[in-house]
RNA sequence: GGGCGAUUAGCUCAGUUGGUUAGAGCGCCACGCUUACAACGUGGAUGUCGGGGGUUCGAGUCCCUCAUCGCCCACCA
């Protein structure tokens, strides 16, 4: 396939078409199939996995920010000859997309998950999955990803499933896997677990309560109760103890001591307030120190305090997680609903865990029976009345309280511990912080080193399950066993174990499929936890076969078994055989971020070694954004480094966030997003992308201010706080109603049908108009390269100004090169655009309009014409891949042989061109000086023309005085300055002497005189002379006092004062001419 | 509470290892539709580089400090 669609060259359009360019070349390319890498490929390896996107919703800008980053990488890296396999894919985002579809269910069908079934949910949800995954894809295509499409994966699809299963698998067996207590963030309404992402937090009035806890026989002089304060009073019915410090002397010396560091290290002003902090501490300790020890001994003793309300008992424990600085310094435990108290359950194993709720929100069967079915609001309403009639409630505080709410159903979260999958992260955490430690791993910019050690560094066990039915089922099998001896146990386990064992193989499982876990201790007390897990593709039929061979037995000693069901465990007494027999499923799923972490590897085959796997792991480099340094960056380097001994990736670039005009976080629920079709629409795929590369500076994040177009009358309404959330939009200028984004998911019914304002921004001008800049001067070149003869070329044929272009193209390539290797993509945007703009089309181009004139320098003129052109839109071209090969294509068309001194057939497509070498040969800074003067004296001519308001078509003459070398050097360029500065040369050299009536200009060693007669204005003169006289003046002073100040001439380098002394020298010079000119005037 | 970052023209941002009188794009002003381009051309105006202190011959750049804004993490009996 060639060009689609030929044009004729005189034919093309003023204005550059995006939309056409963008419909015909993504297509072609992906026919030719210049996206798709093969593992055989005997050349170098560049492989970039995609941050996979949610299939949540659609791509907004941040998107469009990092896969134009990526795609900028791989086509560079692509002309340069390696072998690009850029890897794409979706991810299933468990808890985001599960939540949306059961939004939508509930609004449109009013059916809840229950209501369906877990089978027909998950089946809804892909179904959600396909349409979004179709819309994200267009989206990546329009915005030209040159991802290879034959690759695409999803992080719930088969390949990904079994390396998932695998791994888990080996954690397991390895066991770094474990069930443990987290507290989770429970949503009683919809009764699931919300993650922290669902939650907000909103400041509401509450109360600080103080209750009285009776002790049991105090000794005398020993207190007789002890208080305690909470701002959740209901909470108390699960209350299981009360703790105060081991030492708390130790503990307010302590305090003490970290408040005096502070005091030291702090300003005047916060001295005062600290100060205060510490009086106030020394007389609380002198206060309480005295009862608070009396309190720690009678817990050593193992006082008993009255659990009032419920007629239990409960130990006074010391703990250090009691904080004697605050409240009465005793503090309540409620190891089930809170997780700093579970871990002084953890601590303290011989006081009791209680869980008072059900998963509706209402207390179970573990309180009085007066509290049992309350909510937990009309819980606290009793518990704080009776205590008050009990007159053990003796204090109330307002306080304001940071109460969480569920976003999905707008109620308050409990806090509920629940159990939880765990994977152990002290080695797994070791070894991804010693690969960026070592540099195996480099971040980019470097400063996020530090958010990723840290975070590691806690080596916090990562919570691997989730409440959920959308995203990878835990691979396990397992049962609760009640047990009453646990060193009878401990012998049993063994046996247990082999019995499982048995099984399996009975059922045809050979040994390395399944691994066998049995846990003592961790759940409800001394009850143990027998698992099985296993990564066999046959999954589903293993359990029948176990069940079926389970049978056979009946012997074996008894034990309790617990079938797993949430939240609380139900009991019976059976055999070891119906132990097995009662294993369950578990009905978790894993964390999202569990597949993701695997995604470099999981993407290319594993745990098949497949030759994919072979040629592109570890990949080249990873492109992200820094809020998921920790979620998905770290995970993935132990992911890799575990499952495959080696770092996924030696880089990783953060590039910024793109903020709104305000400063914040583009979101759907800001209704401050923008998605990128509009700006591509608008200005064009190209435009966006350059935009973006133009704005990814090592500043971190881009604020971007955006404007609704109004759909009727195409004029901008700046986008503000206000009506950004609202359901319709008046326009500005005509008055008539649009929709919004807002208004499909905010708005009636009749605001939904109205005609949707597109989210653009004025940022995205520079694009578009570099991009148009770029269209019209190829379209130039194009007109004048048509016919054109290849002829020979030797260095000697060549003038000042096409050694010029190609010393400047030589280190512009030199320099886009170095640019993008580093990530310093704002750098090469800028370098190309200002050589693009300001030196080829503004200058080259120019130049050569007087040249293609002249019939004896076509040829050269062309030549190097083409060649430039050619260079530029290979350098361009992964910023902006649909007009460099829409030009490219026609280019082939007019100069079907390119090439400075040697000439060739260029590439049938630039998307497989060669990258530009900076050739250093050309790279000349006399040249560079040289022209350089030439634009100078042209810029004094035009200026001149425009202080005298001398029309810009009208000719003028001009003269200037300088040294024979320079009047070597600008005679030949007598033809542009006719052409670009309509002004006539009449005189160069060192006695040149200006005519009667002139403008003149001094310059580094040059004079510029302009004859002015036919325009001449005295007064108008003078006032330019005098404004420039001041200038020069102000300029002198300030390098005399620079020069005359002793420590200047004596301490800077000798290099520097010489600038300085020369630079007077210089100046000093042009004053005066500027003063004999001014004399002249008078 | 801990950490990170930002503060430069009306707006959005560059500014390399400290070294001429601090730059760009948009916007603004003036003139121009000149046969590549008005999405353009030519020229112009615009800054106590957030405040204060310090190091230095010399600070937008390095150090300290204050202020404001933003982000991440933790915690809130």
């Amino acid at each position: 396939m060639s060009n689609p669609n030929p044009p004729s060259l005189s034919e093309l359009p003023a204005q550059y078409d995006h939309s056409a360019a963008q419909a015909k070349w993504y297509p072609y390319w992906e026919s030719q199939g210049y996206f798709h890498a093969v593992a055989d490929d005997p050349r170098p390896p560049y492989c970039v996995v995609i941050p996979p996107p949610n299939v949540t919703g659609a791509l907004h800008l941040g998107h469009a920010l990092n896969n134009t980053l990526q795609d900028i990488l791989c086509r560079m890296k692509r002309m340069q000859g390696y072998n690009v396999l850029w890897m794409p894919g979706t991810d299933h985002a468990g808890i985001a997309t599960q939540a949306v579809v059961e939004r939508r269910l509930f609004e449109e069908e009013k059916l809840t998950r229950h209501d369906l079934g877990r089978e027909k949910l998950v089946e809804r949800i892909w179904d959600w999955k396909k349409q979004y995954e179709q819309r994200i894809l267009s989206q990546l295509k329009q915005l030209g990803a040159s991802c290879d499409w034959e690759r695409l994966r999803f992080t719930l699809d088969d390949q990904c499933a079994r390396a998932v299963r695998e791994t888990f698998f080996k954690l397991f067996a390895d066991n770094k896997i474990y069930r443990g207590k987290r507290l989770v963030n429970w949503d009683t309404f919809l009764q699931t677990a919300v993650s922290d992402d669902e939650v907000f937090h909103e400041a509401t009035k509450g109360h600080f309560w103080h209750f009285n806890y009776p002790v049991i026989d105090p000794r005398p002089g020993e207190p007789t109760h002890v208080t305690i304060a909470t701002t959740r009073p209901e909470t108390m019915l699960g209350d299981t103890a009360v703790a105060v410090h081991p030492d708390p002397a130790k503990a307010f010396d302590k305090v003490s001591a970290e408040l005096r560091e502070k005091i030291i290290a702090a300003s005047a002003k916060e001295k005062g307030e600290l100060e205060e902090q510490a009086t106030l501490l020394l007389e609380r300790r002198t206060k309480m120190l005295p009862q608070l020890e009396k309190l720690r001994d009678m817990a050593k003793r193992g006082v008993m305090l009255e659990l009032p309300l419920t007629g239990r008992k409960i130990p006074l424990i010391a703990d250090e997680w009691a904080k004697p600085e605050l409240g009465s310094g005793c503090v309540k435990i409620t190891p089930a609903h809170d997780e700093n108290d579970y871990q002084v359950w953890q601590r303290n194993q011989s006081i009791d865990i209680r869980n008072i709720m059900n998963t509706d929100g209402s207390l179970n069967d573990s309180v009085p029976e007066k509290y049992r079915g309350l909510t937990m609001k009309k819980a606290r309403e009793a518990v704080v009345a009776d205590m008050e009639a009990a007159e053990l409630c003796v204090e109330i505080e307002d306080r304001d309280i940071d109460l969480a709410h569920s976003d999905r159903s707008k109620t308050p979260i409990e806090p509920y511990l629940a159990d939880q999958w765990f994977v152990k992260m002290d080695e797994l955490a070791q070894s991804a912080m010693d690969a960026v430690s070592d540099g195996r791993v480099k971040i980019i910019p470097e400063r996020y080193k530090k958010t990723y050690l840290d975070w590691l560094s806690e080596k916090r066990d990562w919570p691997v399950g989730r409440q959920l039915w959308w995203g990878h089922r835990i691979p396990v099998w397992h049962a609760l066993v009640a047990i009453d001896d646990v060193d009878n146990w401990k012998n049993d386990k063994q046996e247990a174990a082999k019995l499982l064992e048995k099984a399996c193989i009975a059922a045809g499982f050979n040994p390395d499929e399944y691994f066998i876990q049995v846990q003592e201790g961790l759940n409800f007390g001394s009850k143990s936890d027998i698992r099985i897990c296993t990564h066999s593709n046959r999954v589903d039929q293993f359990f029948d076969g176990i069940k079926k061979f389970t049978t056979d037995f009946n012997a074996g000693p008894t034990y309790g078994v617990l079938l797993p069901s949430f939240p609380a465990a139900t009991e019976a007494t059976n055999n070891l055989a119906d132990v097995i027999r009662s294993l369950e499923k578990d009905d978790e799923v894993l964390d999202t971020w569990f597949s993701s972490a695997l995604w470099p590897h999981s993407t290319l085959g594993w745990p098949e070694q497949t030759p994919e796997l072979a040629k592109f792991y570890p990949t080249s480099t990873l492109i992200t954004s820094r809020d998921i340094i920790t979620l998905w960056v770290a995970r993935m380097v132990l992911a890799g480094l575990y499952n495959m001994g080696e770092v996924p990736f030696p880089e990783v670039f953060i590039h910024p966030k793109i903020l709104d005009g305000f400063g914040e976080t583009m979101s759907k629920s800001k209704g401050n997003g923008v998605d990128p079709l509009d700006v591509i629409e608008k200005f064009g795929a190209d435009s966006l992308r350059f935009g973006l590369a133009y704005l990814t500076t090592e500043t971190q994040d881009v604020r971007m201010p955006v404007e609704f177009e109004c759909p009727h009358c195409q004029s901008l309404i700046a986008q503000t706080k206000k009506n950004r959330t609202l359901p319709r939009i008046e326009c500005d200028k005509c008055h008539r109603p649009f929709g919004t984004q807002w208004s499909q998911s905010h708005g009636t019914e009749d605001d939904q049908k109205l005609p949707r304002g597109a989210v653009v921004s004025e940022r995205f001008e520079l694009g578009r108009n570099f991009c148009n800049k770029l269209w019209n001067a190829s379209r130039f070149a194009l007109m004048n390269l048509e016919g054109g003869e290849p002829s020979a070329s030797a260095p000697g044929d060549l003038l000042l100004e096409d050694r010029w272009l190609l010393s400047r193209l030589a280190t512009v390539t030199d320099e886009v090169t170095k640019a993008l290797g580093e990530y310093r993509f704002a750098d090469a945007a800028r370098s190309l655009y200002g050589f693009a703009w300001d030196e080829f089309c503004s200058f080259y181009v120019e130049m050569t309009k007087a040249r293609f004139a002249v019939l004896e320098q076509r040829a050269v003129a062309q030549r190097v014409l083409a060649h430039a052109l050619d260079t530029l839109l290979r350098l361009l071209h992964p910023m902006t891949p649909f007009l460099t090969e829409e030009v490219w294509h026609l280019l082939n068309q007019a100069a079907p042989n390119r090439g400075l001194l040697k000439q060739d057939r260029p590439a049938e497509s630039i998307c497989v061109a060669e990258w530009p070498e900076a050739d250093a040969q050309w790279i000349d800074k006399t040249i560079e000086a040289q022209f350089a003067k030439f634009q100078t004296v042209m810029g004094a001519v035009r200026n001149i023309r425009q202080e005298k308001n001398i029309p810009p078509r009208e000719p003028i003459q001009f003269s200037v005085k300088c040294d024979a070398e320079t009047v070597k050097l600008l005679k030949p360029m007598e033809p542009y300055f006719l052409s670009m500065a309509h002004a006539a040369a009449t005189a160069w050299g060192a006695d040149v002497t200006p005519p009667e009536r002139v403008a003149s200009k001094p310059l580094e060693g040059m004079e510029v005189h302009v004859d002015i007669s036919a325009f001449f204005d005295v007064t108008a003169e003078r006032t330019r002379l005098e404004k420039e006289r001041d200038n020069l003046a102000k300029f002198v002073d300030s390098l005399n006092a620079k020069l005359s100040n002793e420590n200047f001439v004596s301490r800077a380098p000798a290099n520097v004062v010489d600038e300085q002394r020369s630079k007077l020298t210089e100046v000093r010079e042009q004053l005066e001419s500027v003063e004999a000119a001014l004399a002249k005037l008078a």
